[in-house]
DNA sequence: TTAATTACCTACTAAAAAGGTAGGTAGAAA
DNA sequence: TTTCTACCTACCTTTTTAGTAGGTAATTAA
């Protein structure tokens, strides 16, 4: 029950690079050093945010990465769906394993069910840019 | 970002309980065989729960387990507290951690923290007895 | 008192996942 | 044409997870 290194890399590197000029691209080795990840891990991570949408790559010199969108519309749910494989709290919620034949009758299956809502909800109702401003609270309350 | 076989085992284990006699001392063996879950596996989950108290064993011909308290009386938080090696989201947050150097401007600490509170706070709000309820939502609001 | 039954204890192992490396190729700009 | 960068493939190491094996210690029924 632990968010992956992954997982957490990839927000950093998402708000690092929210916090940079929108339309420059900054190259990895920059923004791993920055953030004390290792290069040739992070790589990994951002080829496939890149494929999957998230960041726009450029090759070359003067080139490197850049976010696709405004920070507004990334909600943390999307970018940790594709970094921790699939956010489901148990396989049995996984649409793409076959079902468990206990699922029925099984007194503990609405348990998962409901607090897997509950996480995939606020991941989803969080965005890059909430993130970003100093309330630490964003639009979850009571605070900490 | 998954919930261990060990924490279901435990849920499944303590619901099974749950629906026999308070009073009667369960085999585990009877146990495992209707949960479909390994023998020998299992047992070292229940040493766990019986050393921390949830439940409790007793030796030889009509012993077993059986709950230690009334169902209304356990928290689905506190069985996987035990179960999970503590419930902490990421390690950040784990006060036996030593602090994190960047804690103190990362932007993204504030996301754990307050989906760990979110997550910590519903788990502790369940029981056991709500979840024996056919009523598969208890107090989460919704519905799925 | 003995045999059966059960929890409890210690140690091990196999498999999977996580975290991290290494060494390239492809494309673009100075 | 060199330099810089993303991108690709494959591998390695460590840790965690899941599961086994083989006992010992109480307790009860016969």
């Amino acid at each position: 029950m632990k968010i992956s290194t992954r997982g957490r890399y990839a927000m950093r590197v998402m708000v690092n690079l929210a916090m940079h000029d929108k339309d420059t691209y900054i190259p990895l080795k920059e923004i791993a050093s920055e953030e004390e990840i290792p290069f040739k891990y992070v790589e990994t991570i951002m080829t496939e945010l890149s494929k999957n949408g998230l960041v726009v790559g450029k090759y070359g010199k003067n080139g490197g990465y850049k976010l696709a969108k405004e920070t507004s519309k990334y909600s943390v749910g999307e970018i940790l769906r594709i970094t921790e494989n699939e956010l489901a709290l148990v396989d049995c919620l996984d649409c793409k394993e076959k079902v468990c034949p206990r699922m029925e009758n099984c007194k503990t299956m609405p348990l998962w069910k409901n607090l897997n809502t509950l996480i995939i909800d606020y991941l989803n109702s969080i965005s890059l840019m909430d993130l970003l401003s100093n309330n630490q609270e964003f639009n979850f309350g009571e605070g900490i």
